[in-house]
DNA sequence: ACATTGACCTACA
DNA sequence: TTGTAGGCCAATG
């Protein structure tokens, strides 16, 4: 807590990984609402890169999903499909434009 | 060591 | 209203 040079830093993707670990089942988030619990709202783009690593620690990352409710990272998953179908799966519907309905499913940290 | 990219979002012109 | 620019943290070339 005084020196903020490598603890800090690596503690944003350690949120990250908390958050996502604290989805629901049958529910999604975005990138935004986990960059702002996690304290910085504008680092969206960090959290897609903890998630890059998050594949590998066997987060859900698929509950993961961009504002618009977008499976932007479904490319990542070695299978495009793959992140739709878990989330259908899982009760998660999806609209004409294959997106998350976020107005039913869309979950936020803090509501948990 | 510097510059660029990457699963994004918000703000200003 | 649509478009452009900036910002955030980390990894890679």
């Amino acid at each position: 807590m005084k020196k903020k040079n490598n603890s800090e830093r690596s503690d944003f993707f350690d949120k990250v990984y908390e958050v996502v670990a604290r989805i629901p089942y049958g529910r999604v988030t975005t990138y935004g609402a986990i960059a702002e619990f996690c304290g910085v709202k504008s680092a969206a783009r960090t959290v897609g890169w903890a998630l890059n690593g998050a594949k590998e620690t066997g987060l859900p990352c698929h509950r993961v999903v961009n504002r618009f409710g977008a499976l932007t990272g479904k490319q990542h998953f070695g299978a495009p499909e793959l992140m739709r179908d878990l989330l259908k799966s899982e009760g998660v519907e999806f609209d004409s434009d294959n997106n998350v309905i976020m107005k039913e499913y869309l979950w936020h940290p803090d509501e948990d």
